[in-house]
Parts: C-alpha cells; structure tokens; sequence
DNA sequence: ATATGTGCAAAAACTTTGCACCACG
DNA sequence: CGTGGTGCAAAGTTTTTGCACATAT
C-alpha cells in the first residue's frame, strides 16, 4: 500500500519532528486517492477506508492525523453550516462549491484566487496561511431539476 | 429596543409568510448591534445577550431564528474549523479573516469579490445563493508578538 | 530508556428534535 | 379554532480527552 507518494509525507513528518507511523502513512494515502476523486470525506469515512487496509486503526488516530496533516499544509479542513468536518487531500488554494440540494461539493481552481490573496493580505496586513472557500448555490443538475419540478406543479 | 430597524425585518417576515415575533426582532437586533461591533457571536453569546431584553428566550428560538435569518439572507452563518457555528448580521458579500493566534475574526470588504464571484458561477454553471470565505493567518499584532517571543528563545 | 504515538472508552461540546403550551391571524 | 412559534428537556452527533500499552530513536 505505501506508494511513492508517502515519501513526501515520510520526510516532511521527520522535519517537523513527528513520527512516520504506518497509520500516518495510510491515513494520508487514502486522503490524497480520494481527494484524486473529487471526494471531500469526514472522519467516518476516512476511518472507513483506511480500515480496509488498515484494520486495527482508530478514530481518533484518524482525526488526529487528519489535523495532523492539516497543520502541516497537507490538508484542508472545510467546513460547512450543518454537516461535520471534512478534510481535502488537494492543499492547493482553491475553492470549494457545494450545491445547497443534492450537497455534492466540487473543486474548482479559479486563476483569479492569488490576486485575491494578495489583495486580502495587503489590505489587512495579515499573514495569511491558509483559507476556506465556499460558495454555495444550486449546480447545473439540480438547476434543471428544479425547473422541471415548477413546471410541473406550478402553472 | 425595538427600533426603526426591526421594520425591516418585520415585514420581511410577514412577507416570507413567518411571524414577526418578539423573539426574532430581538434576536436580529442584537445580532446587527453585535455586527456593528465587528462581532460574530455564537448560539451562547447571542443567547445571553438577548437575554438582558428578554429574559425567557430559550437557545433553541435563538438558534432557529438565526437559522432562519440566514436563510432569509439576513444573517450569515460562518463555521470555522475548530470552533461552533457562528453568525454575522452583515448580509453584504464579504471576506472573514481569523488570527490563529488570538482567535479574532475580522470583517474585511474586497472590491475584487463581486468579480471572483462571477468567475466562479460562469466557471462552473453554478446559481450562486451564498458563500463562505475565511482566510485564516497571524494578525498584525499577533506578528509582532511572534516575533519578539522569538527573537527572546531562539538564538 | 524515554519521548511519541496509538487505541479504547469516557466525557464534553454542539446541534437537533419531540412535545405541551401559547398566541397571532 | 387552527396554524405557526416558543420553551424545556431529552436525544443525537461530532469532537476532545485521559490513560494504559506499544513503538521508534
């Protein structure tokens, strides 16, 4: 199951002065296959994959990996109004769309994100590391759908 | 303490088809008193605060009203991560930025946001209701300070 | 050896929900 | 009267924490 990929993870633990443990390695591993999927999961279902290859692990080592990692600019914790904390396996800046029907949340890189960075740390002489962007609105699908049901049982 | 202001929302109420209780006026009331000052409450502070005017209400109408302004677009709900939902009375598009070090959230205005936004919905085909945009960093104070604990330890 | 990390389970924090009573329309 | 709203308390979720055991340096 270790890939190439953890060879990032096995060093940057070790300059940070953390331990490489196998769960950190698979924790990370499942995120970044996930996150490869446009898949955005809370701890249950980290804790749920890793599981497959990683019987014995916890909960609590998954969430603590998964703040672990986000400490680390490995990951990104996203959180919306009314749903549990999720975690992003991409830790580029992007944003994040979720649609307020169906609660799918999409990735999308906006080429305009830096000069807003630039202009929010200058106006405001923060030093900024790190952000969570969403918006939310309906997606194409449900837009569609929603029409049809108005059309439907309105007028 | 009900004011000119709660007219607003009144009949934003009426209109909407819900009541224009007691409970919600002084709830928005004191959430917009509390967005004047640059505060983003939580369930509890907003709870105790009405509280002064209103010694009955209960947290749950405190929530649910909130829940509800949100969904009227008066009140902006903000989740960040490690921290209970918070609301902020200003409606108006946006940018929160939250100091890692001393935990404040301050509002900030950008001009590029209106344009970020329109980048976004034609990007993804997206019918944008709302957002959430929090970009976390040290605060000016919080560098200074950082830097002299440093300069203090370290070499 | 010793500082770190893990796993389990309990505790805490936050949010939602059910229901009886009240009030406006 | 009936629908919608409130207040209280219980239930449900999510997150944090304490502690004994395991592991890597």
């Amino acid at each position: 199951m270790t890939s190439r990929r953890d060879i990032k993870l096995y060093k940057r633990l070790r300059d940070a002065g953390f331990r490489p443990t196998p769960q950190r390695l698979a924790v990370y591993e499942c995120l970044l296959d996930m996150a490869r999927q446009g898949r955005h999961p809370d701890v249950e279902e980290l804790y749920h994959a890793v599981r497959r290859n990683f019987p014995t692990i916890s909960r609590a080592t998954v969430r603590r990996t998964l703040d672990l990692l986000a400490g680390l600019g490995l990951a990104r914790r996203i959180t919306f109004p009314g749903d549990a904390g999720r975690y992003d396996g991409d830790a580029h800046p992007h944003v994040h769309l979720r649609c307020v029907d169906c609660g799918t949340v999409t990735d999308i890189h906006v080429p305009e994100l830096p000069d807003l960075l630039e202009v929010v740390a200058a106006r405001s002489g923060f030093l900024l590391t790190g952000h969570t962007l969403v918006f939310t609105g309906l997606c194409p699908g449900c837009r569609s759908s929603r029409r049809e049901a108005h059309a439907t049982q309105a007028s």
